[in-house]
DNA sequence: TAGATTGTTAATCGATTAACAATC
DNA sequence: TAGATTGTTAATCGATTAACAATC
């Protein structure tokens, strides 16, 4: 097993474009029906996601999976590394603001316990809601977020309310003690600098649709 | 994932981190209440987002925007020449498949039309939904996808449907001519290489976040 | 003017790719 | 063995940052 001890690379902070590359393998060498045999090669990941077989290598190296000249690497060793690398076999809680459509289409999400990750419950400002459920978990009031956040031992706020009360429901997550926030609303987040956020802004697919739209099309 | 490859270099193409960044500037610049006058240096939107200033002037001549010595750039200028370069100022049409919980979410944003983006048409395969509207849409039946994406010169598809159903539908909005898809579904789809496909996968946000939340909490 | 800020070139840094020996 | 593939170092490329003259 390799284990963050065993190899002082490991110590290494994963940087955002090679946490977004590990997902990728992960995603696709988990994927039914794609593969058969344990073996995989550097260069079939690389053609897949139409990269360099050096950068898939170097990637192994960096989470300790050791290939085997002219066999490639075994994949079920890949994934547990990723798995390991990425700490997605480490469970943890998160809360969801906001029983709105969005908060809904992302509850129904079923994949989220192969990440690690539980969702323990979810709040509304919505007198008509609280005590019924979305996803089989319950829904709580939103000035209770500090209170039952506490008691859950929640570590992750999911907002997907309006960007009106999203700052609001940020600092009372903050004060829950979170580590990081999950943001769907379109709201630049002020938080302290040792939470968290990732933003999910749809602004940004906007922007890239629009320019190639506008762009791309024509040379395509 | 599918990767748009086979750009003949049209000129100088904005790069993906660029478009990114120009995004940022863009909503942050059109941020009400957070500016007053009409003057903004590099540095303080460099300040802003934790980047450097050279990068921010160096991001301005690209597209075009002259500044001033000892004033900065004109807002409104910069506003303007982002919308221009991004072709925000350019109107088109999107189809969206999937009228659930998260279509209804996507389509209850009302910042479309400020990116150029008009949705024209909803599609489901649920029967008693046909004839209905969504966010003032009219939901059509899925197999019409092809029929009524020609009529309306839909080019943009958005995908909010279940994963069993996601690679039919891109077929059939490849099928009725559409330039790109902006996937929210979980699939990697398979299409021509001259659809842009832009994946929102939730996966990516969740290695982030699983990786942060093992790692990353106890020195940020 | 004096000085803050732009615009641009040069230097640095990091990430990607090429090359190739080691390996099974 | 022969040869495909790994593992790693060197070379290249691009992106970021530093430096500074030009400017108003």
């Amino acid at each position: 097993m390799a284990q963050s001890k065993g190899n002082k690379a490991a110590g290494k902070k994963i940087k955002h474009a090679a946490l977004e590359r590990f997902m990728h393998y992960y995603h696709c060498l988990t994927s039914p029906g794609l593969w058969d045999g344990d073996w995989v090669t550097s260069s079939r990941i690389a053609y897949y996601f139409n990269m360099d077989d050096t950068q898939v290598r170097k990637d192994m190296a960096q989470i300790g999976v050791k290939g085997m000249p002219r066999q490639g690497f075994k994949r079920s060793e890949v994934i547990e590394s990723i798995r390991h690398a990425l700490g997605l076999d480490k469970r943890y809680k998160a809360a969801v603001v906001g029983a709105g459509r969005l908060g809904g289409a992302i509850m129904e999400y079923r994949g989220y316990s192969s990440y690690g990750l539980e969702i323990a419950a979810v709040f509304d400002v919505d007198p008509a809601k609280l005590g019924t459920t979305m996803s089989g978990c319950r829904i709580y009031p939103t000035v209770d977020i500090v209170k039952v956040c506490r008691i859950k031992t929640v570590s992750l706020g999911i907002l997907t309310c309006p960007a009106e009360v999203a700052q609001r429901s940020a600092d009372l997550l903050v004060q829950a003690g979170v580590y990081a926030i999950w943001n769907f609303s379109t709201t630049n987040l002020i938080v302290p600098g040792n939470v968290f956020v990732r933003n999910e802004h749809i602004s940004v697919g906007l922007a890239e649709l629009a320019y190639f739209m506008n762009r791309g099309s024509g040379s395509y």
